[in-house]
DNA sequence: AGACTTCTTCACAGCTTATTCAAGATAATA
DNA sequence: TATTATCTTGAATAAGCTGTGAAGAAGTCT
């Protein structure tokens, strides 16, 4: 269901856990080091990190750290030691829970569902709104059964506001957020993609609703 | 920052923990026992609820599946038994974390932070006051179920006097405030925009109380 | 490199929202 | 009750924001 990632450099373990993940129907990504954590994280979608904290070349604290940076999927940190100052400092760095070895998978895997719950992952196959439908694997969209072809930047626009329904996003936080700059001073670039998302949508753009100066928000009715 | 309600039947333990939650902003709400805690549940805004299994009348599980129904509220359960089974039954209830005594105090500070933000719990879902609630993240306003459509201006406004009720501000703190100038002079600015905005609260634009002299305040009652 | 697509910038019309002002209403004061 | 200070209100005016089309810049693909 989920993309896992598992950072755990006992291979034993790695393949106990993973196998539990598989069981689940969970998709697992493993790594043995800090450095292929990373590398893993950057070029795949994970949903969800299992990160043992003694690993080799760059340690969990810090791959947790870096992680939390680029997404906010939960992290479940795992280790030996159960220091409370160790503890604190996983939460501190973004990480949801904590768990000292050994464990049962168990209930590692009740962690993982409950986290996955939670962090309102949701194996959604296709999203939708009023006549719009959007299938995440494929890139496609239809409204009113018909396809329509979106760039790059429309997809992702409309993507992101049928993942976050209702939600007010100002010009700000969208550039931040989709084009990923910290921009300075004032741009159109929003304005002109939600322009043509709607003329694409037709019809049903009228879900991109405008709140002069807060910015824009996507309402799944009317 | 978010109203935590304690599940606790030993008085030593409860109050540990909720000077803990206090220390650190949270707002809480204890109860000895199954019942006084569905109750408070019904009548109280809960953001998350640490809930002990071991508790007389009601039993922690049926509280936690009571408290699923009604909310997606984080759940953390805490126990004497490190059981397995105890465990798993836990997470099936719909608990988001089971921790065991004895624990640190500090840690489970710790947890229900990264839980809260984990829940993306916000500053509060949503604010309400008599018939008027306030969603901040979709920025609807419901006077009587009935959504009405504020003006950035006005929503400002309502949102800075629902977040803190009963407080009187000064026309020159208002415009200081929410406006973000350092006024000279008189302007007769915020009372236009309190005019307007008692005007769309329609009957309850009455929470917003004029204090000659002094400024504006908002009664959550009457 | 050339042709095409996509992205960004810009200027301005059209419209919404904010502010000011003056007069009427209400409350405090003596 | 008369007087004065303070609020409320409505209308007029000013300010600010968004939508749009067009054009230039940056990428992509062959």
């Amino acid at each position: 269901m989920a993309n896992i990632l598992i950072v755990e450099d006992e291979e034993n373990m790695r393949n106990i856990i993973a196998a539990y993940m598989k069981k689940s129907g969970h998709i697992c990504y493993t790594a043995e080091d800090g450095v292929d954590a990373l590398m893993l994280l950057k070029s795949n979608p994970v949903d969800l990190m299992i990160l043992d904290i003694m690993i080799p070349h760059i340690d969990g604290f810090s791959v947790c750290k870096v992680a939390r940076e680029m997404s906010s999927m939960p992290i479940i940190m795992l280790t030996a030691r159960a220091e409370e100052s160790d503890k604190l400092k996983g939460y501190e760095c973004g990480a949801d829970d904590y768990t000292t070895k050994p464990f049962s998978p168990k209930v590692l895997l009740a962690k993982v569902n409950a986290l996955l719950r939670r962090s309102s992952f949701e194996p959604r196959e296709v999203l939708s709104a009023g006549k719009i439908s959007l299938t995440p694997s494929s890139h496609k969209v239809f409204v009113d059964g018909e396809e329509i072809t979106l760039t790059h930047k429309e997809y992702e626009l409309l993507y992101f506001f049928m993942m976050n329904p209702g939600r007010v996003f100002t010009r700000e936080q969208l550039l931040d957020r989709i084009w990923g700059y910290d921009f300075e001073g004032i741009s159109r670039t929003v304005d002109t993609h939600i322009k043509t998302l709607r003329h694409k949508l037709n019809g049903e753009g009228k879900h991109i609703v405008t709140l002069i100066r807060s910015g824009y928000k996507f309402e799944v009715k009317v």
